[in-house]
DNA sequence: TTGTAAGCGTTATCAG
DNA sequence: CTGATAACGCTTACAA
């Protein structure tokens, strides 16, 4: 590998004239940048990012901590700030924490070390203290799907609140007024929110809310078929259901084919993953914009590295995909 | 951020024993050894990677380039070599290279500026030689899914004319002999080795091969729209259908199902993606252990990047999955 | 066993 | 406009 003594000794120039047609002009006479970059052609020099790096202590590198690197849904965030952080001359470099304090420790430690110019995180475990004072020391920080108070400005996430909302109101408007919800836990915020959600609109409906048929268990489908079948142990009366996610809905899918009752059930899930339209009948969900946080969260890290970068809002606005799953009651009344 | 000399003043000692003690046990005494951990300690010192990258020529990552960082199938071998990497202290680096000659060239540069002690490679478009050249030139290479001539110790790759024949084998034990092969394009080299294990089936079963039986295009959901609808208007006689992979079966499913035929006729996918099992009918598929691949991927690459490790196999071998879309052909003869 | 000093490839300061 | 030269934080002969 060629490096800038070689350059410089090629070109008969010293090596602070090649650092300087290096990064962008500065005042160089014309004579010796032509002669600079014919060198650098002639060795095929590439610049050590690496000693860059070391010498101007930026290292034009964006870390990301995700909770899963693969499954559906981290793999769009990803790829879209991927997208926006490479056009920016930025590298990403993506880690798994595997949702796990420890893990996620580790791996924020492994960027830190690097070290990255911003960091992009979706962490669960890590406790809010940690990350506000990590990025007191000095690592920016971009924080998804959480939303810490006093920390606003570092967040990106989506109205969860807003999400439960349009999916019960949809099914409301269907004429269902047993609504079963198989929230993910409520440890997770994100339940709660949408639960919130779930009772406005129950209430602006007029229908009373009935803690009988709220059930909390994993984000997955092994959580959906549990709570789908605690439902059907307890012989309430229900008609439709909201799901925590989409994985809880096929779970839930899952039980309800068994009994003969999944054409009949009205179902919306959460997330809008791709396989929700491949499903049969397809499932209706609330499209979470897994790009556009993506995106967000790109410009946003690129900002905070002190790269100008478009500036972005904070909260996101899901949307009710309506597909087959949805349906109104079997009618009784007749 | 402390730095070595901090730790080394606190310590009373020098520069190259707190380096000493840095890595692994050298000759230090016990005493020297104490207080320099005492004062990292004290310190809370953390050595830069950079720094030592800058001055070991080693940076302790493996960089890996995919064609596609979202979706189900390089989901799992990214998030599998991480884990083997991270596990030997390593850090893996991923960019997208978008399945283009020119992002794949322009990621790999990326990665060997940064640089990476060694390279995953999953692209498509770039060409042989450049690939050859570049592991000559320093920068080891593990390459997936794509087999060179004279390169096979850096290659990893699915036996596909197993996998071709496996699939087409299980349908004519069911009694078909009518079987369409819709492929993804003869271009990549899957589709022509999947298409000979589909011809050696045909041929250990006695049943002629029908060129206007088979079709090639894009390896999505569209393409194998097209390539059903195209089966159907010719109106050729088939009773079973061997996809390239499984979007192209989840496109071809529409259109069958559009014309009343999804339940009837006999489907076979490939690389078995975690949705798979989720359609109605669920899709028989042919698994691609790409978890496996992921792992090996991590393995060799560390071993390349001079770190022990497992030694690991180049030949990955399928295993056809089998569900509902798995059925024997109308019986016409009654 | 320990310290000194050179070097890794760049940037940045300061004279000239 | 240009060139020495000192950083950046660490490793590694070589000497002591």
């Amino acid at each position: 590998m060629a490096t800038i003594k070689d350059v410089a000794k090629l070109a008969g120039v010293s090596k602070a004239t090649v650092s300087r047609v290096l990064n962008g002009n500065e005042r160089v006479s014309q004579v010796a940048r032509d002669k600079v970059k014919q060198a650098m052609n002639d060795l095929g020099y590439k610049p050590s990012a690496l000693a860059q790096a070391l010498a101007t202590n930026r290292s034009r590198t964006i870390g990301m901590v995700v909770s899963d690197l693969s499954g559906p849904f981290f793999g769009p965030i990803m790829k879209s700030a991927e997208r926006v952080i490479r056009d920016a001359g930025f590298q990403l470099v993506v880690t798994n924490g595997h949702g796990q304090a420890d893990r996620e420790r580790e791996a924020i430690e492994f960027m830190t070390n690097r070290p990255v110019d911003a960091l992009i995180l979706t962490v669960f475990g890590f406790p809010e203290e940690e990350i506000v004072e990590l990025h007191r020391n000095g690592t920016p920080i971009v924080l998804l799907n959480r939303h810490i108070q006093g920390f606003e400005d570092n967040c990106i996430y989506l109205d969860n609140e807003q999400g439960g909302y349009l999916a019960t109101k949809r099914m409301l408007e269907l004429g269902h007024n047993r609504i079963a919800f198989l929230a993910g836990h409520f440890t997770h915020h994100d339940s709660v929110e949408r639960l919130e959600g779930y009772q406005r609109a129950l209430a602006e409906f007029g229908v009373p809310f009935r803690q009988e048929l709220v059930f909390d268990d994993d984000y997955n489908e092994d959580g959906g078929r549990r709570m789908c079948q605690k439902l059907l142990n307890l012989k309430r009366e229900f008609s439709a259901m909201f799901c925590g996610n989409d994985l809880i809905a096929i779970g839930a899918r899952d039980i309800l084919n068994q009994n003969g009752l999944l054409h009949g059930t009205c179902m919306v899930g959460f997330d809008d993953v791709t396989f929700a339209r491949y499903l049969n009948p397809s499932l209706s969900s609330v499209f979470f914009p897994v790009e556009e946080m993506g995106e967000r969260a790109g410009h946003m890290a690129l900002a905070m590295a002190g790269q100008r970068s478009e500036s972005v809002g904070h909260i996101l606005q899901p949307k009710l995909i309506e597909r087959q799953s949805l349906c109104p009651p079997a009618s009784k009344a007749d």
